[in-house]
DNA sequence: TCTGGCGTTGACGTCGGGGTCAAGGTCTAA
DNA sequence: TTAGACCTTGACCCCGACGTCAACGCCAGA
């Protein structure tokens, strides 16, 4: 298999393929005439980094679950070390939630004084058909990495 | 004032503050010899900066803020700009914590999975002593941008 | 007068994860 | 034979918020 299917196979463009292989992530076999030559292992190795990079893992931190794929393990996180990263994300991840639940409480309350002040220096009347300014262009930007 | 003595005053470099003037969002009056002039006025702009900056918010959302400021506003967020920048962030906040609590309950338990498995296959007395492993190198990373 | 500490602008580096050319080699079908 | 679809490497571009370095100007104290 060539990068072109694999690529197409696994969901990625040839781009990042050769950018993995650059960082030592995903070495490549050579054809005769100098093209990458891949397998049904390599497309199952690119599932398990896919699999990580969408929850938000870093590059390097997806080289354990594939090295231990490699090695021949059933599955990525057979291995002490990807369950060691396992570890070090869900800390980093109650870490960032912390952080960001205290930051909501306080940017809310802001917000909610911030109102408060300005209703007191322009009374519009509350009790009446309040009109729901720009609730149409909801900023809801698709859903990404979940930035960890 | 400065350069020197603003950025130390204020807690950032004076690199910073050239970048926010490049920016616009600090512009600064020159004396005679070139050099930047700052007041009192300009710390409390850059104060109004460095809190939201610790909050996550991007350089481009503090302007609001700091325009309220100039515009004599008595606080930052006293102008209707600033509330919809709030609102935004906090929609934001929301998001951003749902996905990260999703993504904290997959690992959980992919974790929970793997360390299982991984008891079968290599069944150590876990009812003994119980070393825990590398407590003391926590990767606590010092508190930074919350990465909204 | 010299030294050192400020100031100035401009340019380039950083980090991650690739996107987007450009210039050329290889293979296959018509 | 030739078009066109694929492959190769290399190089530069992007985002944000600055850090770092270079080369120079300005000013005060010894």
């Amino acid at each position: 298999m060539r990068i072109g299917e694999l690529a197409e196979r696994a969901g990625m463009t040839t781009r990042t393929l050769r950018y993995y292989e650059a960082r030592g992530l995903l070495p490549a076999r050579r054809t005769t005439n100098g093209y990458r030559a891949y397998d049904e292992e390599d497309l199952r190795l690119l599932e398990q980094i896919r699999t990580l990079r969408d929850f938000g893992f870093g590059l390097e931190e997806t080289r354990p679950f594939v090295e231990c794929l490699r090695a021949g393990h059933p599955a990525g996180d057979s291995c002490p070390a990807s369950l060691e990263v396992y570890r070090s994300k869900l800390a980093e991840l109650d870490d960032c939630i912390a952080r960001l639940h205290a930051v909501r409480q306080q940017v809310g309350a802001d917000l909610a004084r911030a109102e408060l002040e300005a209703s007191v220096a322009e009374p519009r009347c509350e009790w009446s058909t309040h009109p729901q300014e720009t609730p149409d262009t909801t900023p809801v930007e698709r859903t990404e990495r979940p930035t960890p």
